[in-house]
Parts: structure tokens; sequence; C-alpha cells
DNA sequence: GGTTCGGCTTAACCATTGTTATCCTGCATC
DNA sequence: GATGCAGGATAACAATGGTTAAGCCGAACC
């Protein structure tokens, strides 16, 4: 299949493509799968030979502890991130991407890619853009581990996923689909479940969200964002040239 | 004045560069400068216009809190750090580069940046690669944060930075320098001065380092490696064909 | 050589987070 | 509708980390 119009969007909403560049695009063929929650997407491997985009749902890259058995969450992703872009430059990834609830993605072949950086530097530096965007979204997820509070925390997550959905057109009226368990969540900030579920209590009571199942609602946007000390600065929502 | 070497040998440990591609890097001008302790290497912000490569000394990352006038570490750099390279395809830095310790750094200019990878895509690619190795590092970060306690993730920083170091020459023998106080470490790891301190003394009360002002030595590396689940294969020291 | 200062060290006490255990609820299954 | 099960909620207690305060030590300065 062609490529999605998905990514095409992510990058237009950042710089501007000509015509050329996008057919260019276009031209890529990509192979469409759909995942169940909990299925491996992308395998921890020595060399990836592809890299894939989300459609639909959520992924996360998970590193797997030596000791523990258990793992830790680096990252999440919504529809139109080039999820593991990085693999494509890289020896090997030191993770795995698992999909968190159902998901859609397509892959993308690594001699595609080859191909069209050898004639398109600008879309090679869109495609490089990518992935360092991805490196601030971790950035920021270590400065919020190193200043927040669980509360806080985990507000923090909250507030950039929402902002994340919302600017590809995947969610609205501060109301998200968040298909992750608690566990998971503790994976993510590093705490045990049962704080989690503390911080999650604290939210509530504080009257900031309404969350049920798998369905969260910020209720007082100005309210969670001062408590987590949210600036959506580092998700590089600008237009430029590049 | 010419880039100097260290970028060059940075790639060569990674990937083969042909005799061209070598004479391309070379022909690079760069204006050289040096820094006292504290100093601003690269200042916030919008549209940054060159980019710098550390050549002795460290330097680091640091993202200021809005409320709290604490910072953030979110990353090390040492001797062959293309530093802030990201700031060529992202609209705007989060953070402020300052030196720790008296640094060395070159600067390069974004349009000769621009020049190259409008021509070299391989080197384009190695470029690129050098941000997202960056990336796996925040994501160890990542990882550590979650998964250690204060002791083995202090640790777990010391193997890090010997690591890289040694891998660019810039330590041997399990000794380094380390031009950090107990404070800069608590800005990384995310802990109070104090409770570095204890850190510290857990580590030498257990015979795995020594350290006194800026000298760090590792006396038992199969013993901190362990404490520390330290495992150097997200740093990407593999040579490849990118 | 005394003074000052910043950073390291330590201790006592308090706050946050982890652990273990139990119960509750909703859903799937039969 | 009884059963089993997974995930969420809660409580009691233990461990980890933060805060405040004070002493120590070496380098820089006069």
């Amino acid at each position: 299949m062609a490529l999605s119009d998905y990514f095409i969007r992510f990058l237009e909403r950042r710089d501007k493509l000509s015509d050329e560049e996008r057919a260019r695009l276009a031209d890529i063929t990509t192979e469409r799968k759909s995942f169940a929650s909990g299925d491996v997407i992308v395998a921890r491997e020595v060399v990836a030979e592809r890299s894939c985009l989300m459609l639909s749902g959520m992924s996360a890259r998970i590193h797997v502890l030596p000791r523990s058995k258990d793992r830790v969450i680096t990252a999440l992703h919504v529809p139109g991130d080039f999820v593991d872009l990085h693999g494509f430059v890289l020896a090997g990834l030191a993770h795995t991407v698992i999909a968190m609830g159902p998901a859609e993605v397509e892959f993308v072949s690594h001699d595609q890619l080859r191909e069209l950086t050898n004639e398109w530097p600008h879309l090679t530096r869109l495609l490089w853009m990518s992935t360092t965007i991805d490196a601030a979204v971790h950035r920021q997820w270590l400065v919020a581990a190193a200043s927040l509070r669980s509360s806080a925390h985990l507000a923090h997550l909250l507030c950039e996923l929402y902002t994340r959905l919302n600017s590809v057109g995947a969610a609205q009226d501060h109301r998200y689909i968040l298909p992750l368990l608690q566990r998971d969540l503790a994976n993510i900030l590093g705490y045990s479940p049962i704080h989690i579920n503390r911080a999650v209590r604290d939210l509530r009571e504080r009257g900031l969200i309404r969350w049920s199942g798998t369905e969260v609602q910020i209720l007082d946007w100005p309210g969670i964002t001062a408590l987590a000390q949210f600036r959506p600065d580092y998700l590089d929502l600008e237009q430029l040239n590049r």
C-alpha cells in the first residue's frame, strides 16, 4: 500500500513540503498490519530491516530488565509517529515495541528509506527531525522524573498524551482513550502500581480528572497543567523551514 | 579552523568513511572557543544558527524549572560529542548547554551543515546517527531512573561516563576526572544533594570506588557494573554500514 | 597564619514511596 | 446465576529519600 497521510501531516505541521516531495513520499510502499493488545510489533534485534508508523491505537517501547523480569517503558506512540525510525541509522535497538490496546501500523523497508535519503536531502532532514522530537520527549520525561512527585508526574504524562493526540486529531474536548493499565503507568513513571493508584485517586480528589476504564477526561486543564508544570514547547509544534 | 579529528573518529568507530567523505568533513570550518566552569556554551534560543562539538572537558544540557529556580541536567557530553546537533533540525532547544569544569568546544554553522547534507547522504545519515545515540542514552537514563535505587543509579552513571570517556581515549585504568559537584549529580539523578552524598558513601563502603575531589577511580569494575546492571550495548559501539 | 567560603559529611527527623495483604468490582465463562 | 479471574481500591507497615541543621575540611585571600 501507499504511505498513509498521517505522517505527511505530521511533517506538514512543522515545515512546508513541495509538490514533488509530497509525491515522492506518496511513492513509498508500505505493509499494513493490525495487532492485538500486548502483541510484539517490533522485536529487539541486531539490525532492523524496516521501521513502523502508527496508524491507530498506541504502542510502547519496552526495555526488559535483566534481573527483575519487570520492564520499563521509555516511549509511548500515537498515530502519525514514526515509532522506530531511529532503527534506520542505529546498529541495534535495545528495546521491543508492543501494542498497547488494539493497534494498526504500517511498515516501511529501510531499503526504501535509503533510496529516499540518497536523493532528497530536505525530506531526510525532516525524517531526522522526527527522531529528534522523540528525543526531546525523552528529555522532558527525564525532567519530569527528576522534578515532579507522583501526582504531578502522572499529570504531566496525561497532559502530554492529550496534547499529542489532539495535535494529530485523535482527541478532542480534553478526553481520550488511554489503553494502559495502572501497571503500565507504573512501568513508565517508575513507581509501584499501588502508588500509581494513590496518584490517580489524588488527581480525582483534586477534581482535575475523571477516569474510568480506558477513558480519561481532563476536567480542569489550567489546573492540571499548573500542577504538572506542563509547557508543550518541547513537542516542537511550530512551522519552520528546516 | 578545520573540524577536529575527534568527531571523525567517533564516526569511524561506527561505520566506514570513504576518502572523499573524510576530505569533505575536513573541509568544514569551525570556530574554537574555551569556556570556564559554569559558562553558558549554548543559550536557549528560538532558532540556533550553529551547533557545537566537545574538544575537551565536559558540558551539560540543563533545563531550568519554571518555579523552583532549580535545574535538571538531561545530558552530559564528553570529547567527540556533537552536543547540540539536534538543534540543526529542531525548531527550538528547550535547554541551555553549560561547561562543567573548563571546556573547549568548536562551533559549526548550520549553513555548512545544510550544504553538506544537501550533497552527502551517507554523511547525513551518520550525523543523524550521532543524534540517535544521544537519544539512546536518554532512554537508558529513563530505564535507570525507573528501575534503580540511589546507589545503583549513581553507579550506573559512573559506569556510563567511564565507558564513554574510555571509548574516545579520554580515560584509562578505570580512572577519570569528573568535574561535577554533588549538587550537579543531584540535578542529573533527581535526588537531593544530601542523598547523593549517602549514595557516594555507600559505594565507598562497598569498596567499589575511590573518589576525592574531581578524580573518580573504580576499584571493582565487575562489582559496580553488576550493582548498576550496566550493559554498554546502548552506546552503539559497533561498526556497521549505515 | 588567621579568616572566609563553598562544598563535603553526618545526624535526626519527616515525607514520600514500596510491599504485602485483603477486598471489591466487572466481565467472561459455563 | 455461580465461578473464576484480572484489575482497581484501600490499609498497615517498612524502606527509601527529603529537609533542616550543624560540623568539617581545604583552597583562596588577606
